[in-house]
DNA sequence: ACGAAGCCCTGCAAGC
DNA sequence: TGCTTGCAGGGCTTCG
């Protein structure tokens, strides 16, 4: 389930592949992802050259260049997404989706057996579901006075207010679970009620838990793998997430489950307040 | 405006 | 063994 290092992850890996690549062809299998691909993204790609992939929160934007203009493939990878490069030739497997078809005889292949990623188009800068994203996590506007300021007034649990894309982009599950462990916050804590001081702590921690699972190559949860196949190796290291009864890693005591905003939350009843 | 719940989808695991 | 059921999750959408 890609979060936002498992994203960065894919960046880099298809990187040094696709970029100064010229498109020469593209075969959709499948239409029916979390919004229907546009019909004509085979043409409008074919022909167009890949310039550096960007990222924003989990949106992949992969520029391409043609004389006409340069224009972009904004791809979400969902929750069970990947983007790998192949040979060309390599038959496609279930859910291999899309196929984008380099000069330089490999493939860049979407699959995605959710189908809760989505492939848009865009013909200009902006796009409704970019518009209203918050700041990068580990960009430098996202700092402990702004989550404080934006938190003021808001009964709203702090983990919900962390996993809010209008309020901070590429904070998931896993990554909200583990930081307001490592900061010592109990998940359900309203937003409002949270100091200064804790919110510069727990800001700190989703930097250096996103960096070092950048690093790592991604949470590795059931088939991750990143653009070049290779495994991520952060999973052993999680604290909370996917531990709920088992003994706390600082305190032993066994940590606790509860549903917030239908998200299973794992804390610790002793180090979390 | 805010907060919570619903929905999309498939694979996997647990229960009967 | 084979069914059914429940759960997982990002994030947009709808409801209260």
């Amino acid at each position: 389930m890609p979060e936002l290092p498992e994203v960065e992850t894919t960046r880099r890996g298809i990187e040094p592949h696709i970029v100064g690549q010229t498109i020469s062809a593209v075969a959709i299998r499948e239409f029916r992802l979390r919004w229907s691909v546009p019909q004509d993204l085979p043409q409008q790609l074919e022909g167009g050259r890949f310039l550096l992939p960007r990222r924003r929160g989990k949106y992949l934007l992969l520029d391409v260049y043609k004389p006409e203009g340069t224009h972009t493939l904004m791809i979400h990878l969902g929750m069970s997404g990947s983007l790998r490069l192949m040979p060309a030739a390599s038959p496609p497997l279930f859910h291999d989706h899309i196929d984008i078809h380099l000069e330089s005889g490999q493939c860049l292949r979407y699959n995605d057996p959710r189908r809760f990623g989505s492939f848009h188009w865009l013909t200009g800068p902006n796009h409704p579901l970019l518009d209203h994203l918050g700041p990068e996590p580990l960009g430098p506007s996202f700092t402990g006075q702004y989550l404080y300021d934006k938190s003021r007034g808001r009964k709203t649990a702090i983990k919900s207010l962390l996993m809010d894309g209008r309020i901070v982009v590429g904070v998931g599950n896993i990554y909200a679970n583990e930081a307001l462990f490592t900061a010592g916050i109990k998940p359900t804590r309203a937003a409002g009620r949270v100091s200064l001081v804790r919110y510069q702590r727990v800001v700190q921690d989703i930097r250096t838990l996103l960096a070092s699972a950048i690093e790592q190559g991604g949470t590795t949860l059931r088939d991750f793998v990143g653009g070049d196949g290779k495994p991520g190796y952060f999973a052993q290291s999680l604290q909370v997430y996917g531990r709920a009864g088992l003994p706390c890693r600082v305190c032993s005591i066994p940590l606790q489950e509860v549903r917030l905003s239908n998200r299973t939350t794992v804390f610790c009843a002793h180090c979390q307040r």
